[in-house]
DNA sequence: TTATGAATTATGTATAGACATATTAGGCGA
DNA sequence: TCGCCTAATATGTCTATACATAATTCATAA
């Protein structure tokens, strides 16, 4: 049998993580979490402590709890936003989409992310004060994200948005290095063989997928910084 | 004023990671805690859970409390270990030492490390299965690592035996790619200009530096695999 | 009208006590 | 000696209570 401060937690947890519960909402007071569950408010704030902890919920005095804002800082290598980044070190952004395509799930790689279900196409560029950065090629599961549809991403690019409007629990990198071929590397303006960062990143929404990205840069150009504290 | 459970906690957890508490050692029973903090055992209990559940301790009922062994696993980008991802995946791993040298501190590079101490500086090559896989760079200050100087690097890897015998606090990674050049794309056995994945790597204990890092490896023969889960 | 201060409210920390559970040590009988 | 039961022990969970702290509301006084 779980513990009872465990189920509390786990059930406010599922609640944020599924999107039940978004940023900003209130969760309900300890007296509330109290009376919802028959148990003493040491048992609703041992729940509670580990989440706030954790970075999950935020609590203020006299207002209540409430739901975080997903960290968008991150020095560490969990989701690169590199609009945020180039924004971060002084320099102008832009994001030019190339290309724009929705349509159903007809190869491996677009089944592995959306079955059988409807799935959008980009490509695009980042730019860091007017010099081409790195060209993305992203898809996106419409179930998982419906909205992305009436999203307008010749004006933000759609990994940035993702981060604000998606919560991911997920996420997988995997990153080499390869040569500059072909359209990539007129988009960059790089010779052909030029050395590359190439990234390709997944994410989950629980057992969910949200997206599939490749982004290429520069190698000369960027470089991705991860920090770790050992647990 | 910090909290008494928090102070219990960092005091502990301050032992651990300095070395004063290794793998394997007991730590006080919460009752001991009590008497020498003068607090009540809930006050410990709510110091030792989080460390238990961060996996820094293990508590075993009428057994006690126990620093637990740094986890070795990390398919996370943490700190690679080249020779158990060689081996994990079925290929035979050896490590071909290139040169080495003993001497103070006299770039700038190794005063970062070592301030005007001394430094064991390392070049060595990474073999999968005979083929050249990764060209290694490798300074360890021996300040903080002075059985570095009596190890036999011909024989081990000095990444896999640093990884089993100084526990870390905090990495920092620096990814980029660049071309073969030089003596690197010779070991390598690569065409000049051929991308590469270079890995800068740092790491501390506390705030006391271990060693400073530069992995190359052959981009289309390698890949870094980094996997998050969202706090 | 504005500044001040008191009451209210939700979270933060800590206590003492209680019962539960897992594990081990020791004693007892076959 | 071996197996089994029971004691003892350390951690795990939970309650009821108390006082502290931060933030906000609201009444009161200048």
């Amino acid at each position: 049998m779980k513990p009872l401060h465990q189920k509390i937690r786990d059930d406010i947890e599922n609640q944020i993580r599924s999107g039940a519960l978004k940023p900003g909402d209130r969760i309900p007071f300890e007296h509330e979490l109290m009376a919802q569950y028959s148990v003493s408010r040491m048992t609703v704030n041992k729940a509670l402590t580990p989440l706030d902890e954790g970075g999950l919920i935020e609590r203020r005095k006299r207002a209540g709890t409430f739901v975080r804002l997903p960290r968008l800082d991150s020095t560490v290598l969990d989701i690169p936003d590199i609009q945020h980044e180039i924004t971060a070190r002084g320099e102008v952004y832009r994001f030019e989409l190339l290309s724009y395509a929705l349509h159903k799930a007809n190869s491996d790689e677009e089944r592995e992310l959306a079955g059988s279900g409807k799935v959008l196409a980009l490509t695009g560029l980042h730019f860091a004060s007017a010099k081409p950065l790195a060209f993305e090629r992203r898809l996106i599961n419409l179930e998982a994200v419906p909205q992305a549809e009436s999203v307008d991403f010749t004006r933000q690019s759609p990994g940035h948005w993702l981060l604000g409007v998606v919560p991911w629990t997920h996420v997988e990198n995997q990153i080499s290095a390869q040569p500059a071929e072909g359209q990539t590397a007129l988009h960059l303006r790089l010779d052909e063989g030029t050395a590359c960062l190439v990234v390709d990143r997944r994410t989950w929404r629980g057992t969910e997928r949200i997206t599939t990205v490749r982004q290429v840069f520069d190698g000369g150009a960027y470089r991705l910084i991860a920090s770790f504290d050992q647990r």
